[in-house]
This record gives structure tokens, sequence and C-alpha cells, in this order.
DNA sequence: AGCACGCCGACT
DNA sequence: GTCGGCGTGCTC
């Protein structure tokens, strides 16, 4: 007897599967989805079986399995045709795609910390100089990486101590500290109430119920408050008595004591946490309690969507429009709600997709009648919704208002002198360098593309990142024709600078990353916050998940502009989204709530759009655009990525890719590019990128695959793939 | 990913 | 003379 096995090696060149012979004291326990450990070249591996096969005629040396892990099978047949999927869709490894769907703990190598309470991380323990003076100085490529992932990320979790590391602790560069893992520890709290609901939950509610056993996903589009938490409790607690499972995926950010309380409370521990503060160990405590069925509910961020249920009635995606469902970084490059969508059919089971301010894409499924529209538009009786105040900048600045403009200096007196508190948010910057004019804070923007061009130094042009358009710097603002135009950007720091000297009386908080990497940190602030510790919360979009303190009278929002001027085509989307969540808060009556957005722009329509409360009328104005530029919803894209280290040598292989794929896809199918990516040199690694635009093209997976095969052997250009990028 | 093999430069 | 750097190639 022989199988087939994949070995966990998460490299292309060895994704396929190998043949191995069992010896006959394994007969018995040889079944298809255990693990088994092998000699793979000279090492000793592990690895999934994938097939039993009677007699192999190849004409390979076939080698002996060693030994056989699992007594029951790790793969069933749904993750089986889940990784099937996954491979075809986003062309990943399909070690990979069983790797995302179990926890790290089943790994052979993950040997560490199994039992331990405790994570490790290294961080800077030196100022940056002295930082770059050693990068630019030493010689071991290791060292250097680690020092620039740190520059980058501040805090990095290690799990041994590399000879490097050690190397860098003694010089006194960096060092090593240990953080509790985070745990959450919720009680059911007995005197809570059951709250009824209104006819309009009740409707939805019922809607939905009706289609308990049926694949069928619906698009829940509420108004801020009015709602949809008690819509999904009402649809969990149905798949419950039917004897079913329910997943429901929650934006990492927003999977915080107070939303898991209120499931505690009415379904008790029957619940699985999965979020990213958990220690591997942990992770894997909640897999089995899951795949033991000792839950019946997970609550989870992205990779949630995995557990390992085998009887599941319902699947909630919440906040459905936040872009961390698709993960972008690392393959596979999968989208939780395709994954949804997929386990949905499999199941026999409704998917409800929750948001109040839909994507484009899934409010055009609906539209199509591919999804069903479920709508909510009470809020609770009592509620009033915040007045909205925009304020032009462009006055602003020439009354020398950069930072504050009057009636956001006058609205922070007016509350601090009532004792109430604030909140502003600052948008953080984009990541790249645009040009901006200081008087009339027009962005250049690519005349094809409409994103905004950013600033190439060395050439000093402005460029399009998405069709490779450039034009020369000129001195003057194309828009109003002043000559003040600049790389400019306002900092947390300079503007917590400027809050201290003008409200001194005020205790103040900043949060964003560096005030917020140690875990726990979040949830201190937040707090803290809440029992008015403090009278003004500076942040960025983090903060704007937690407006929901009765004290905050007043919302600020700084730049409304920066979330604007990204090089996004879905720049104007996040932008009402963001200030959607800002304005929608609603106050319980006894304190008006007032917002101020502070901007440029204060004519842009995702601006005016979100003062009004208008998702419709945006979403109207956005698919226009999107329909004469040929954007998604309309059109799909895949990013096709090349990086090389050599500057030459990338540009040869990008520049042939992109004949390629102009060569053999379809003539319908666009194909921008190859151009220098957005951060084109990362690590001294060139980076280029092809963008195709599509509607249908049959040619176009043979294609991808025919490249991704081709330089999955190739070592000196790496070609990533990205089907559906949430940016490009 | 590892690990071996192999080909060049600076040391006991 | 050799130790060790890392480019290349292979793994049933």
């Amino acid at each position: 007897m022989y199988v087939k096995v994949i070995i966990e090696i998460g490299v292309k060149a060895v994704d396929k599967e190998y043949v191995y012979k069992v010896p006959t004291a394994f007969l018995d326990k040889i079944k298809v989805g255990v693990r088994v450990k092998v000699n793979f070249g000279t090492q000793l591996l592990e690895g999934f079986i994938t097939e039993i096969i009677n007699n192999y005629e190849g004409n390979i040396l076939v080698r002996d399995i060693l030994e056989v892990v699992d007594d029951t099978p790790i793969l069933n047949e749904e993750m089986f045709k889940l990784a099937d999927y996954l491979v075809n869709k986003t062309l990943c490894s399909k070690i990979s795609a069983f790797q995302v769907m179990l926890p790290k703990a089943l790994k052979a190598k993950n040997k560490t910390n199994m039992h331990k309470k405790f994570n490790k991380y290294i961080v800077l323990n030196s100022d940056i100089n002295q930082v770059n003076d050693y990068i630019a100085s030493c010689k071991y490529n290791s060292q250097k990486e680690i020092l620039n992932k740190l520059l980058n990320e501040k805090k990095v979790l290690i799990t041994s101590l590399s000879s490097g590391i050690k190397t860098l602790e003694k010089k006194g560069l960096i060092k090593i500290i240990e953080e509790e893992v985070y745990r959450y520890n919720i009680i059911k709290d007995n005197d809570f109430k059951k709250v009824s609901l209104n006819s309009d939950q009740e409707r939805v509610v019922e809607k939905i119920i009706s289609n308990l056993n049926i694949s069928k996903t619906f698009l829940l589009y509420g108004i801020t408050g009015s709602g949809k938490t008690e819509v999904y409790l009402e649809v969990i607690d149905n798949v419950l008595k039917e004897g079913k499972n329910a997943i429901m995926l929650v934006p990492e950010i927003s999977l915080t004591p107070q939303i898991v309380q209120r499931f505690v409370n009415r379904f008790g521990n029957n619940i699985a946490i999965l979020h990213s503060g958990l220690s591997d160990s942990e992770k894997y405590d909640e897999y089995r309690k899951i795949k033991e069925g000792l839950v019946k509910i997970v609550i989870g961020a992205r990779s949630a969507i995995f557990a390992p249920f085998d009887n599941i009635g319902a699947i909630i995606i919440d906040e459905e429009h936040t872009p961390t469902y698709k993960q972008d970084e690392t393959s596979p490059r999968y989208d939780a709600k395709d994954v949804a969508i997929w386990r949905s059919k499999y199941h026999k089971c409704p998917l409800i997709l929750g948001s109040a301010t839909p994507s484009l894409e899934s409010f055009a499924r609906a539209g199509n009648h591919v999804f069903e529209l479920l709508t909510l538009t009470r809020r609770p009786a009592g509620s009033v919704l915040p007045q909205v105040h925009i304020v032009d900048m462009k006055e602003e600045v020439k009354r020398g208002n950069f930072v504050f403009s009057k009636l956001m200096t006058d609205k922070i007196n007016e509350k601090l002198g009532k004792n109430e508190q604030i909140i502003l948010l600052l948008n953080r910057r984009g990541y790249s360098s645009m040009i901006t004019c200081s008087d009339c804070g027009y962005v250049e923007k690519c005349p094809k593309c409409d994103i905004s061009l950013t600033y190439h130094k060395t050439s000093n042009t402005l460029r399009c990142h998405y069709c490779g358009f450039y034009k020369k710097k000129t001195d003057k603002c194309s828009s109003c024709g002043s000559s003040n135009i600049k790389d400019y950007g306002m900092g947390t720091q300079k503007l917590e600078e400027e809050l201290k000297q003008k409200f001194p009386s005020a205790n103040i908080i900043r949060m964003d990353m560096d005030t917020t990497s140690k875990k726990g940190a979040h949830e201190q602030i937040i707090k803290d916050f809440g029992r008015h510790k403090y009278d003004i919360l500076v942040g960025t979009q983090m903060i704007a998940k937690g407006l929901d303190f009765p004290n905050v009278s007043l919302v600020g929002v700084l730049n409304a502009d920066m979330s604007l001027t990204i090089p996004d085509f879905r720049s104007a989307e996040r932008t009402f989204q963001l200030l959607s969540q800002v304005s929608g808060r609603a106050g319980r009556g006894d304190i008006q709530g007032e917002v101020i957005i502070q901007t440029y722009n204060n004519n842009h329509y995702s601006i005016v759009f979100a003062k009004n409360h208008d998702y419709l009328s945006f979403y109207k104005e956005e698919m226009k655009i999107r329909k004469s530029l040929s954007y998604p919803p309309y059109y799909y894209i895949t990013l096709v990525n090349i990086s090389c280290k050599d500057y030459e040598l990338g540009f040869a292989h990008a520049d042939k890719i992109g004949k390629y794929l102009r060569d053999n896809l379809e003539k319908t199918t666009i194909i921008l590019g190859p151009t220098m990516a957005n951060m084109f040199k990362i690590n001294n690694v060139f980076h280029y990128q092809c963008i195709i635009k599509y509607q249908r093209d049959n040619k176009l997976s043979k294609v991808l695959k025919e490249i991704d095969d081709i330089y999955k052997i190739e070592s000196k250009v790496n070609v990533s793939i990205n089907v559906d990028p949430t940016r490009l």
C-alpha cells in the first residue's frame, strides 16, 4: 500500500504530492487526513495523507513512512474540498490552504511555548539614528533584517533566540521583553434581561429563520443603532434550537469584552472566542473545544471562518465592509466572505452580512439579487443623532488656523467647561508621499485612474502607480495656482503639542500604534476614558469603533482628507465609512452629541453624504465613478506583483509578464502596467505590479496558473498574485 | 524551507 | 594548505 503526502513546507516548489510506502505495521492506522512523519531529502518532516493508493508504478525510489502521528484525521472531507477551492481561487499552495484552517500548534515545528502564558517580543533599545548607523555599517543580513522589521513594526514576536537577536541584544540595540498573553475572562451576568425586538427586527429575523436550511446570503443593511446585534443573537438562538452551530465574524478591533459579554449573557459558556491576543496553545484549546463539540458558537476575527464545526446552521459577518476580512499580506490571500459563501453552500445554511455602510460590491450584489437585501432603518426611541458640522479648512488656513479651526477650538472649550468629554480623530497619514496644496488642499490626481499621484523625489515627478502616468512636479498648484505646495502631513505628536498648549487644563490621552502596542493597553485606555480619567481622547481610526461613551458630547475629525488622498480607488468609500461611523453614533437624549469634520474638500460627495447619513446617494454617486473608470464592482481586479533584488532584472520580468498577459488574455480584459508598486523599494527589494481588470475572462485562471508555475521555480524573481485585492 | 554540494577568498 | 562565505539545486 502507498500513500500520497503533502509535505509541511510552505514553499511552492515542493507544493505537490509525494508518494510514500506504508510499512505493514501501519496498515490499519493509515487514513486520509492524518499526519505522518517521513524522510524528505535529508530532513525528517511531517505531512498530510491526501490519498491512499494500492500500487505505485512510477520509477522513483519510494521511501517508507516512519510514523503515523494521529489516530483520527486532522483534515476532513470539507477541508479537502475547501483547500481545493482556495488553491483555485487564490493560487496558493495546498499546504498553506491546510495551514490556514488549522491552529499553529498542530505544526510539527511548533514545539515552543505550548504551555507558556508569556510571549517574548523584541523591541528597539536605542535611538533611531544609532540603529540606522548600525544598519549601514553591519554586514550581516539577518541583523539588518531584524532591525528593519523593528523600525517598521516597533515590536516583533519571537519564538526563538537567533544568533542575530543575541548579538543585537548584547550590543544594546534591542531588548527582549516578556508580556503576559491577554485572556478574556467573561462571566455570565445573571441579572441581564433579554431585549425584546421591534417590528423591524422581527421582520428581518423571521425572514432569516424561515431560510435556516437553505444556502442563501443576506445583506443586512442596518443604520447605526438600528440593533443588528439583537438580530444576530436571535438568529443564533434559533440555530442552536435546531441543534446546529453558528460562526460570527467581527473585526478584530471590535472584538471587545463588551461585545463578547452580550453573547455570554445570552448563551453562557457555549462560546469559543478566537482573537489575535491568544497564545498558540490557547488557540489550540479553543480549536479542540470546537472540534469536540464543547461549544456551539464561535466568535472571532477573519480566520474564525475556518472553525471546524461540521454542522453549521448560520454564519454571520458583522461590519462586512471591513477590509481586514480579506487577507492581503500573506498567502493564501483569501477573503473570509468568499469562504463564508462557500461554507454556507456546503452546509446549506444562511450567511448574514451586516453593515451600516455596506461595501459597494455587496450592495451591488444585493441589487442584482445575488444577495437578498434586508434593511433596518429604525433607531431606538429617544435616540438623537449628533449635529454634524463641516468646516472648510481652506478658509481657516487663511486665518492662520492650521490644526484647530475656530469652531473646533470654541466647541472644545465649551465642552471642557461643562465637564463633558471629547474624542479627536486624527486620520492616519497615507503610506506614500503626496504633494498637497497648503492653501486649497488639492492633491494632484491621475487623469485616467482618478487616484492621487505620488511624489518621487529622485526623478522629481508625480506618478500614478496604477497605470504609470507621470508628469514633472510643478511649483504651482494646478487647482488654485498657489505656490504654497509641499509634502504636508500633520503628525499625532505635533497635534498633541498644540492641544496641550491650547487647552492646558485638560487631561489628554493619546491612542495609536505607539501607545497601544502592549497587550490590553487598548482596553485600559478605553476603560480609563470611560471613567472620565481623561477629558480628551486623541487617536487614529482605531478609536472610531469605541465612541460609545455617554459623557462624550463632541467628536472632532481633524483631517478628513487624509483617507481621501490615499492613492486607492476605494479612498472615497473608506472616507464615507469612517465619517458615517463617527456621525451615526447616536446619543441617548440627555446629552446632545456634536461632530465637527475639518476638511479641505468640504464639497466632496463622500463628506457631504456622510454628514447627511445618506448611504444610498453615496452609493449611486460612487457607482457612477466606478463604472466610468472600470473599477469594482463593475470589473474584477487581480494584482500581479513582481519583486526582485535586481532593479533591471525585475523590470525585465515584469515587462515580460505584462506582455504575456496582453497576448494571452481576452481582448475585453484591461491590463495596466507594469508599474512601480506604491512601495517600490522595500528592504532592498524592488516591487513592480500589473493590474488586470476584467468582467469575465475564461483564459485568466489558466494564464495566471502558467505564470505562477514558471515563477515558483525561478528563484531570483518572485511573483505573487492577489485576486480581488482590497488595496492596490 | 532546509540541507548538501561546490566553488572562491582570507586566515591559523 | 583549510575554514567558511553563500549561490544553486533537490527533496517521493
